[in-house]
DNA sequence: TATACAAAATGACATTACGTCAGTTTCAAG
DNA sequence: CTTGAAACTGACGTAATGTCATTTTGTATA
């Protein structure tokens, strides 16, 4: 067990930064003296070794967030990742080193007239945002595999689990009716009364799907998700309408 | 002659980004449309990709502002800078991978008691953040050499230079006494009053000691001063106190 | 056991480098 | 001379810390 500062001083993360992700959730730390003393474990310091690969290819706080907490996590994989990550890394800067030359030697010839080698250089740039890309996405889909994994268990054994598809099917299709319609509001409303009297394994696809609601933005962007982009879309904005009426008749 | 948005396009910088770059004078477009449209030159673009260097190693914005409007600024100096980083930080991912696979190797034998091998791979992010500094120092040094190569020039056929030397030297016998001072305080304002009075070549000179009393946090944790970090320092609070002053007699 | 002092905690506000959005103006092409 | 794409200018928003002020906790010593 070892106290915040240890921590920080072994890792390079600052303490304040340690702090900050506890209160975000990120990384709670396993246990706490009395006084309320951070204690963090060995397991700790692999999830923070985790978040710094992460957050070096991208992610942002709260999505590294929702990918760790969501229990089935392989730090042997991820490390695997790491690796070729790592070695795609490498050939970048090979080829970093043999623009910058052309450019330094372009300059010593001619001095004028290199811009497409300026360009070649500040390309290549963002070849590594393009493969940072390529890794959150690869991290994403690895993730969406496991979560889509477990639906069709639940389903067979379990009337809950088939209400659930049924209401994402009824959804379905009224995908481009108004979605503040009674209709749409009627299973937004019954989608919410399920989410919150889930429990077990079956919460834990709840929980994840009313992830996905929230990330839907992100996801967009990498264009990957599983139920259909627009389908997600209207229930995020049903779900939406919803809290905002149950907020005013609350306040009435 | 570049519109914005094929620049970004070229180098993968936002037009927002681009911008904002006009809008701190980091980056100013050579030319301008009538109506107000941003025109690149073939040099904005040197510029940028300079920019984008110092930002991978951690300089601030405004340290880099400082730095490329600083007159003297040799282009083809910063490339083979940046040559040689690239070379250290291949030399690092080297270090990284055999520290992964170090890492994943030991896993499957012991699967625990890895913690040495973490810290291994953690501390080689921080080898990366040193490896920043230092070229960040090396940049920075390299500034303050040609600063201070302008010295003995100045002094040698300008008597307001002498004097400007002498008011140091004077600031100099007074470190360890209070700032606020009669005496400490009459250098200030004689300072101030010839840096308002600055023309031409010293106006460099002393624009660049002024910016070296703003940055003068940033420059303590890099440690190279080429004036006494103690003096700046002092000068510092003595300046601090002395606007504070003239702020207070304005008001009343 | 009391005392003192480093190190931890919490909380609030500041900062950097943009992103996003809204409303307006400019430019090039037909 | 119009018209749509692309540029412009604000103004406000955001993420991940940094910074600072004040309070608690843990431990080494008297």
């Amino acid at each position: 067990m070892l106290h915040i500062h240890k921590v920080s001083e072994m890792t390079g993360v600052t303490v304040r930064t340690l702090r900050h992700y506890d209160q975000i959730g990120l990384l709670q730390s396993t246990s706490k003296t009395e006084g309320g003393h951070r204690l963090y474990s060995n397991g700790d310091l692999k999830k923070l070794q985790q978040i710094q690969f992460m957050k070096k290819i991208g992610f942002r706080l709260n999505e590294i967030k929702n990918m760790l907490n969501s229990s089935d996590w392989d730090w042997s994989d991820s490390l695997r990742n790491q690796l070729s990550y790592i070695k795609q890394e490498q050939e970048n800067l090979n080829k970093m080193e043999s623009a910058l030359r052309e450019l330094i030697h372009g300059m010593a010839i001619e001095d004028e007239n290199n811009e497409i080698a300026i360009q070649k250089v500040m390309q290549l740039n963002n070849n590594n945002k393009e493969l940072q890309q390529k890794y959150r996405k690869s991290l994403f889909k690895e993730r969406e595999w496991k979560l889509w994994e477990k639906v069709p268990n639940m389903t067979s054994d379990n009337a809950d689990s088939l209400e659930w598809i049924a209401l994402i099917g009824q959804l379905k299709r009224y995908v481009h009716t108004d979605p503040s319609s009674p209709k749409v509001q009627n299973i937004i409303r019954r989608m919410e009364e399920k989410r919150l009297e889930a429990f077990d394994g079956e919460k834990e696809f709840i929980d994840k799907l009313w992830v996905m609601r929230m990330s839907e933005a992100e996801s967009e962007k990498l264009g990957l998700y599983p139920i259909d982009q627009d389908v997600l879309q209207f229930m995020n904005s049903a779900y939406e309408i919803f809290i905002k009426k149950r907020a005013e008749a609350h306040s009435e």
